[in-house]
DNA sequence: CCTACCGATCGGTAGG
DNA sequence: CCTACCGATCGGTAGG
């Protein structure tokens, strides 16, 4: 396998963004100690400090390494689709695909909103900015029939339909009102489409 | 004023629980402490537990007072509309209006959510089951040309506008890229009626 | 409702 | 990379 050649202090640090990871998506970032990240990636605490100066700069590592934006991103730029209904299509059963089965995939925005209020966005989004770029001139050379919206205000209502999805999914989970919505992100994506799409086939 | 009326425990007990709404709203539920709480309400550390027996039971205390799903249930009762169009334009101004000068108000949500992975959102849901119900007759008595969606969906896909609004909001205030979307909630709505109406007015 | 305390745990470091 | 430690702070309680 590829990982052979990684560096045993290569692969410590990995250890410890990983065993933080799985612990901070659990807990959150404040009731996660160095302690508990220690355990779980099988050292020492005063060793993960040989790796990372701080228990901010873990999570910062984290975010670098694992933020949902770095798997949304790479694969809708991997969807095929012609049109911008074909596109849609394509991209929200893409991503459902490759995310719908851990719901706890958000868990890592929502932590760094509440916990962080968000400063680590410009950070994370400076890294995408190429990827970003990338999509956004796809996007732009797609056919179809759209109505006239902003490029930013469709992609935030295009992402927003995912934030809306899992959110109101974890509430609903928690009821006895669960039901068998199995087909509820095609709703959505059918309303999100109806709406950007001018009247005419 | 009607407040003059309560009692010195009930005074108490709300200076608690706003004090540590404050302080969850800005910190998250973990990064928190009873003493801090404690100073901001104006009373020593174990006077708190002469109201609440535990740090959780005041955070329970908060979400059913100010969770947000109490605020906008009941705005949304009270928002007029004979049709649905109507009343989805009208909604969303309303809770915008209301709401929409702090963006804060999510954060009881996200932060249940993230920190306790939404347990108490039966507690939440049963509490507002009666407003919820009325809500319901209300709109199902509405008039207006709609396409067939279940009404479950309809009502995740109305309050996923406000979700994906406000954090995707939150997301593009942390970059250069905020620009001047003085206007974008009003596409988002745009495109939520777009999608649920059908083609003839 | 406060004072003074409990044991436990926190993030981080020195020194090897 | 571990051991052993630092001062600080945590949630909670007894006793008045």
């Amino acid at each position: 396998m590829i990982e052979e050649t990684l560096s045993k202090g290569e692969r410590t640090s990995r250890a410890i963004i990983d065993a933080a990871y799985d612990l901070i998506i659990d807990q959150g970032y404040a009731a996660t100690s160095m302690r508990q990240i220690a355990d779980r990636a099988g050292l020492a605490l005063g060793g993960i400090y040989n790796h990372f100066s701080s228990k901010e700069e873990v999570f910062v590592a984290i975010l670098e390494k694992r933020h949902p934006f770095f798997q949304i991103v790479p694969l809708l730029n991997s969807v095929e689709g012609e049109t911008i209904e074909a596109f849609a299509r394509n991209a929200a059963h893409t991503l459902i695909a490759e995310l719908g089965h851990h719901p706890e995939f958000l868990n890592l925005l929502l932590i760094e909103i509440v916990e962080f209020k968000g400063e680590h966005v410009p950070l994370v989004f400076e890294k995408m900015l190429p990827m970003i770029l990338q999509l956004a001139q796809r996007l732009s050379n797609l056919g179809g029939n759209m109505r006239e919206i902003p490029q930013l205000v469709l992609a935030r209502a295009f992402l927003g339909m995912f934030f809306s999805y899992f959110i109101t999914e974890l509430l609903l989970n928690q009821t006895k009102f669960m039901a068998m919505q199995t087909n509820a992100l095609d709703h959505f994506v059918d309303i999100f489409l109806h709406g950007i799409l001018s009247a005419e086939e």
